[in-house]
DNA sequence: GGTTTGCAGGTTGTCCGACAATCATACTAA
DNA sequence: TTAGTATGATTGTCGGACAACCTGCAAACC
């Protein structure tokens, strides 16, 4: 069809380009906390690049709480690191951070399960239905389907009561997400629709029940399944 | 003593409360998802502040996930906001919110521990002794010795070899340590050391031994008498 | 008529130079 | 010695300018 040419790599900003390259020299050690940053005069000669930028990215890093800057002195990298969570939002990611995160997510994905099939209240079970309703109805297990299935593990985690639950699953979701769109498409779709609704019914009826010991077994399975589907080799202790 | 004057209000910087002006009128629904903001033109005259103010609050706005800005178009409220965890830094925790934190940190933990029995390297196993002998010989459970716990844990969390539970439960135990530290201020110090300390050895020995089953009851257990020490009512399933 | 191309206007991104506000330090004077 | 001051350095804010980019419309072409 068309000749085979290279998408155009679209260069991110400047500022968060050179914010990123602080972030490895702190994450390496190369700046040590305490540390103080050359002036933003030395460095947009040294970037090439003017103050203006300099300051976005240094402005940056400070929202992320790594560093800490002071009128009339200069700019310091922070003591004590604020524990800041940082999922790195790339849409490219590795196998090895992909397992990771999915690793992560399974003790929470179990806990929520037993936890909502304690606390959970009608209305969860009305949008787990529907969501339920609108994987099979679609039979499209790549496009809406992994919507109504997010949807489904969001409601989950909101009917924990607990808000922090819906936070972090939410966030390890929105990362692994392509990943899991990418290796849907490599196997036949109706057949996974059947089994991924299967599975989720099991998972609701359980919560339904209030049987909390039922439901963590059933999200164990759930995930222990869904890790083989994208073909992972997780270590994974019951 | 001194007359009450009132602090001196420290004025935040301009873009930081101009930020915040904005995440107000977003979190309030006066801005909705999708809607495009004035131009930095325009909220520099209706600010009476310069572009350059308006464009670091901007970017600070974006860098939290809270808008998006395409050149040449303009900067917009995003419509999924990005799942971005938060995890309010203020001081003081309710109850609740405490009682939520550990309820998302028990099943980490326990997870935690067990991939560390199949991953820890020798290193891990001298890092953990170090700090069970830095928690019996200051004997004070809530200075050094909290300090102390918490390294013994990062090191387990360390120990999985997942740099994503490093950060998650460090996150955490950020921001539960205060609550802790008040707790063991009420119960005999000795007694509680000994207790605790017995606790870590078994867990220790049990990621020694590559066990992981033992090392995960051993982690669910000290988080079981761990809540009780702090007084919780956890709902929390085997 | 439908499609493509070029143009114009608007918006964000980057650059530059300048001044204000603030701080650390060295110096001066009592 | 100590209090106060002067000075230089550094970040914060400002205003203007141009570049890069996007959208929409109009003209040109088939």
């Amino acid at each position: 069809m068309s000749a085979d040419f290279t998408q155009i790599i679209r260069s991110e900003h400047l500022p968060a380009r050179i914010a990123a390259q602080f972030t490895q020299q702190i994450q390496k050690g190369v700046l040590k906390p305490g540390d103080k940053l050359p002036t933003e005069h030395t460095l947009s000669k040294t970037f090439g690049v003017s103050r203006t930028v300099i300051r976005e990215a240094i402005a940056q890093l400070r929202n992320e709480g790594m560093i800490e800057t002071r009128q009339g002195v200069g700019a310091f990298v922070i003591d004590r690191p604020t524990r800041h969570i940082r999922l790195d939002d790339g849409v490219q990611m590795d196998k090895e951070a992909f397992r990771h995160l999915f690793q992560l997510r399974i003790p929470l994905e179990i806990e929520a399960a037993g936890l909502a099939a304690t606390n959970h209240r009608p209305a969860h079970l009305q949008q787990m239905d529907e969501a339920l309703v609108r994987m099979t109805a679609t039979g499209d297990g790549a496009g809406d389907g992994i919507v109504a299935d997010l949807d489904f593990h969001r409601t989950i985690a909101a009917a924990t009561g607990n808000d922090y639950f819906v936070q972090f699953l939410g966030a390890i979701s929105d990362r692994i997400i392509h990943t899991i769109v990418a290796s849907r498409k490599r196997i036949s779709l109706h057949a996974l629709v059947a089994v991924i609704t299967q599975e989720h019914t099991e998972l609701r009826d359980a919560i339904a029940a209030g049987d909390a010991i039922r439901a963590r077994t059933a999200m164990r399975h759930h995930m222990e399944k869904s890790a083989e589907r994208v073909a992972l080799e997780l270590e994974f202790h019951s």
